[in-house]
DNA sequence: ATTAATCTTGACCGTTCGGTCAGGTTTATT
DNA sequence: AATAAACCTGACCGAACGGTCAAGATTAAT
């Protein structure tokens, strides 16, 4: 069953000029000469390797999903609310400085009612977020953490950590029209970290 | 150079359809037509009142950057820390729950590089916040709050308030595919409201 | 060397898009 | 009542869209 490496590679390039485009323009501004033309492929061979653009769109969207998820590792193997939330949201925020493109992509789909990923969200986020809000409750019942709303709080880490890649061209009007700095991000990421942790009390 | 009611009431029923299709669909996903058969009109009298939907579009936007201002007032007028942004957070949280169609179509134009308003964010918008990160180093230098970045902590003031208008269909799925009840936001609205004031040390 | 499978591509198709326009209707002005 | 201004709209247009296809080129299997 192992795939030809033409597929492979072909496939590969494809998908990371739809990346590009479906970022750039949105899923319906995105057309497929433009995701042929930046693949450097003519149009009828994306279509031969991905029947529709819906098809090729919903492979992108699964990448995505694998990334987001994948970021939790530090979250779960940490103990300690401090260093779990602290790696967790270090982790989102470095996820937003190199592939933004991704992040808007995922925030595009979820403005539009998420038509695509529903079940996804409904389903495998859904029991994803169940067993980190265990967790935090857990630490909410020792008293390391204050009492709150353990959903709320990851929808806070969300909002705030995707807002740096999906805001990004607000930010850098804001910024003397440049992006922000590496220097200025790593300020941001700590001042993140800092301002969420000292907010439910898991600082002092 | 008073305009007829004709046109007052067919240009506000064209902008409300164009609100809620632009919101829906994207500025790329929206059609004309769509946008026309909301508003119960034939394309062509779209274009009588708007030349070139880019143009309706233009006015859509105008109307919410306008009410995204005005959100401001009760920051401004607050003397203290707590009761300033306590006021701001309040009010962008309402506003996301009222308003969340205007919400999303303002994240849309930023997602897709704010093609259209990119100079009203360099010098409208970069004014506008400049004033606003004065006051917030004018109570970092007397010591009210900890010190940090105000920029910063005004782009995590947005991108939380923002998220529960921008991501509702995620958080609808991750809540029993049921939008946040009136007590469920109440909660949310307070939560935030702590967190953020806690994280810089207004609060205790 | 031959055959089969896979890959490539220019030309083409039906549909829908934003936008136009001529000619009719309604409203405002005098 | 007459004229002008504003408003309305079905029919139409060229352009661009996603997708198809037949025929040729390349690669893999025997």
């Amino acid at each position: 069953m192992r795939k030809n490496q033409i597929r492979i590679n072909n496939e590969r390039r494809i998908l990371a000029a739809a990346v590009k485009i479906f970022a750039g323009y949105g899923y319906q501004g995105a057309t497929m000469r433009k995701i042929a033309e930046e693949a450097g492929l003519p149009k009828a061979n994306l279509h031969y390797y991905f029947q529709t653009k819906e098809q090729l769109y919903r492979q992108v969207l699964d990448g995505i999903f694998k990334d987001w998820l994948a970021a939790a590792n530090t979250f779960d193997e940490c103990e300690e609310p401090v260093e779990a939330l602290r790696g967790y949201i270090e982790t989102k925020m470095d996820l937003s400085r190199k592939r933004p493109l991704e992040s808007r992509i995922w925030a595009e789909e979820i403005l539009r009612g998420a038509p695509l990923i529903q079940d996804q969200l409904e389903q495998t986020l859904a029991a994803w977020l169940d067993t980190r809000v265990k967790r935090i409750t857990d630490w909410i019942n020792k008293g390391t953490i204050h009492a709150m709303n353990p959903r709320i709080l990851m929808y806070m880490i969300w909002a705030v950590t995707q807002h740096f890649a999906d805001f990004e061209s607000q930010i850098r009007a804001l910024n003397q029209q440049q992006n922000l700095s590496d220097e200025q991000f790593a300020e941001a990421k700590k001042q993140v970290v800092q301002t969420i942790l000292k907010g439910i009390g898991a600082l002092d």
